[in-house]
RNA sequence: GCUGCUGUAGCUCAGAGGUAGAGCACUCCCUUGGUAAGGGAGAGGUCGAGAGUUCAAUUCUCUCCAGCAGCACCA
């Protein structure tokens, strides 16, 4: 028997037959650790413990305790289980798969009634049944064709198409526990038993499409699984915790906006949330002026022809809020619903902005010394999203971008993208966000422009991240069909990825717009055009600023930033006075002189989100001073007035104006 | 848009085939109280919209609208 060498973690080697399985070596290490052991990392590989090691290799044995395959295992089987769970129920429903989540897993099926949530007891019922069960794992590799007819035999369509997808070179491992079999590369844990019955639990039933074919509806049953009931419970709490971070909640209980079933998809800002947003864009403008950018401003009703011109028309005219006027209307009793078809004109709510920034590029002729040149607008555009999509302040249909276009030569692409990204991070750090994600996506399948055209370019972009130091997840396909493009993702409070920055390179618009500016050698030539966006829309930043800080904005940002709360109606002058003096310095102040006790307005202001209570009684009125509480915190501090002044005035400043 | 669920007072929710309730918030009165809810009284609803079944519909059925979860989409 031929041996071979197992390297441990701690760096000892070992001999074992060659063929020995993870199971053998953790039985010869140990019948404890036999016992606990869920799975293996061998050379890299998660390995199921039944899998045969034939060459020499690194080994390490998991237990629970190995945080990361112990969910990944776990979760996996809670997959099975559940399906098996449901065809024992249900015998008709057909499986499709049920990858893991950063949670727990999903499965869909095919059935035809919808499942209820009483059905969700009835099958987490069964699954407890299932692990107490202890049936042991079998897998086994089988022949293509041998799984594909096993699959048409047994009336399951959609693990047939699976088999057909998986790639010629992967081994086809087939998959039992107890009489119940699916199709699935593993690993695996050895039995149904090793799975904790007492921390998972089924979230719900939704929609969901086989592999994006909308015709084909399925449905999915989510669950969540841990190693043990308290991480189950700990994380419960963190749903309950994000729930009361959600900006929807935050935004009605700190009265910044609201919708209405009349304006589905845009929001009404009430004048708190408006000051969060104007705060905001004060600060952008500042930003972007220093970063040599030019503000603009475009039209919001354009007619379909530029549209037409851009080729947005032919691809998303079913996405735009479409505008018909008809402009022989003369009189008063005209009905606005009815129109003359000839002289009736189609114009679009602008969807983005960028067609008309090549109007005012293109007017008067551009030279190459103007270049790079930097076009920014907060641009309110209209987008007829799909009605499913919409998401609170984070997907709407109505919203204003921080958008900018940037028109330059090839060459100074990689500048300027190195450029947005530094001023991005600039801005995200100063915001609160030192943790965002890049993705780089690059040329697809159908596409425009030269081959060298596109290794110019996305060697542009890549060296600029580069130059930044930072990591990006390539997404190799997922570019325009004109250019590639980096997207900047922030997290929500449940963990939800969210697009927010963008820096796009296209040299078709500028094309079909017929950009162009006179080079040094007196040519007419054609420049490059870079769609770029820092906070993507001030709608879903500001979304995503609410669930980062539960509501709890920093105090530059903060709605209201001050309040000056009487104890006795004897300080009520005083209270004014002081109002007035944060007021005089820019600080966002006012005066609670209600009937109330100071308990009472202490909770309504926290409750809030106010940053800061300054509180005054007898005391502070004699001493001129205030009582002053942050919010979160218990303790209070006296502070003479003129130092609260100062200490408030300097912290409402903007961070770039420190 | 698709699948499923939901829609009752400003908010969170209860309710039943015979035209509505609680807590908080709101208004007024009493209370001037020292850092997260003092006490009392009052006002407030075309039960998402429309149609149907019924003697009678907020309740049952259908259609539409909006929201929620996921999918699909996201220039």
């Amino acid at each position: 028997m031929t041996q071979i060498s197992l390297t441990f973690p701690d760096g000892n080697a070992r001999s074992f037959d060659a063929g020995v399985t993870p199971a053998d070596v953790a039985a010869d290490i140990s019948n404890s650790l036999a016992k606990k052991a869920i799975s293996a990392t061998v050379d890299g590989e998660h390995w199921d413990l039944a899998w045969p090691i034939k060459t020499d290799a690194s080994i390490a044995i998991h237990t629970l305790k190995d945080e990361a395959p112990a969910l990944e295992l776990i979760r996996h089987d809670f997959a099975h289980v559940m399906a098996r769970a449901v065809q024992e129920i249900w015998p008709d429903v057909k499986v499709t798969i049920g990858p893991v989540t950063e949670h727990g897993w999903f499965y869909d099926f095919d059935r035809a009634e919808p499942f209820t949530p009483e059905d969700l007891g009835q099958i987490e019922a069964k699954m407890k049944e299932i692990i107490n069960a202890r049936d042991p794992v079998r897998t086994e590799v089988w022949d293509r064709e041998r799984a594909r007819q096993f699959y048409m035999d047994n009336g399951e369509p959609y693990k047939v198409d699976l088999v057909d997808r998986i790639p010629e070179d992967a081994d086809i491992r087939m998959y039992w526990h107890g009489g119940w079999q699916d199709l699935c590369r593993g690993p695996h844990l050895q039995h149904t038993g090793q799975l904790p019955a007492d921390a998972f639990k089924l979230m719900g039933v939704s929609g969901s499409h086989w592999f994006g074919d909308v015709t084909k509806n399925l449905q999915r049953i989510s669950g969540v699984g841990f190693r043990n009931r308290e991480e189950l419970k700990a994380y419960m709490t963190f749903l309950e915790e994000a729930e009361k971070r959600d900006h929807r909640r935050l935004g009605r209980e700190m009265d910044l906006f609201h919708m209405q079933e009349e304006a589905p998809g845009q929001v009404f800002w009430h004048p708190n949330g408006w000051t969060v947003y104007t705060t905001l864009q004060d600060y952008m403008r500042r930003k972007q002026r220093k970063g040599g950018y030019q503000e603009v401003n475009t039209p919001q009703v354009v007619d379909r022809k530029l549209w037409e011109a851009s080729g947005h028309w032919e691809k998303y005219q079913h996405n735009m809020f479409i505008v018909e006027v008809d402009e022989s209307r003369d009189g008063e009793n005209d009905d606005a619903t009815v129109r003359n078809k000839e002289h009736t004109r189609i114009n679009a709510l602008k969807p983005m902005n960028c067609p008309c920034h090549v109007q005012v590029y293109n007017q008067g002729l551009k030279s190459y010394r103007d270049l790079p040149l930097r076009m920014a607008e907060f641009g309110s555009c209209a987008r007829f999203e799909p009605s499913g999509a919409l998401h609170g302040i984070m997907r709407v249909r109505g919203f204003t971008q921080d958008d900018a276009h940037i028109f330059c030569t090839e060459d100074q692409i990689q500048e300027e993208c190195a450029r947005f990204i530094d001023f991005l991070e600039d801005v995200y750090r100063e915001l609160g966000f030192d943790d965002f994600e890049i993705r780089f996506a690059t040329r697809p399948e159908k596409r425009v422009g030269t081959e060298e055209s596109w290794d110019h370019v996305e060697g542009a972009l890549e060296n600029a991240i580069k130059a930044v130091g930072r990591d990006y997840v390539l997404e190799p396909g997922d570019g325009t069909f004109y250019g590639p493009k980096l997207d900047f993702y922030l997290t929500d409070a449940i963990g939800r990825v969210w697009q927010c920055g963008t820096f796009q390179v296209d040299p078709n618009l500028p094309e079909r717009l017929d950009a162009n500016y006179i080079d040094s050698d007196g040519d007419k030539k054609r420049p490059f055009m870079l769609h770029r966006a820092c906070l993507g829309s001030f709608e879903r930043f500001i979304g995503i600023l609410i669930e980062e800080h539960s509501g709890k904005l920093p105090f530059w940002l903060a709605p209201r930033q001050v309040v000056v709360a009487s104890i006795t109606s004897e300080a009520d002058d005083y209270v004014a006075e002081v109002v007035d003096a944060l007021t005089a310095v820019g600080v966002r102040a006012e005066a609670d002189v209600r009937n109330e006790k100071i308990n009472y307005k202490v909770r309504e202001h926290s409750v809030g989100k106010v940053p800061v209570i300054l509180a005054i009684g007898g005391r502070e009125v004699t001493e001129r001073t205030v009582s002053l509480r942050r919010l979160g915190e218990k303790q209070t501090r006296t502070v003479a007035l003129d130092d609260v002044v100062k200490e408030l005035g300097d912290e409402a400043l903007a961070p770039d104006l420190r």
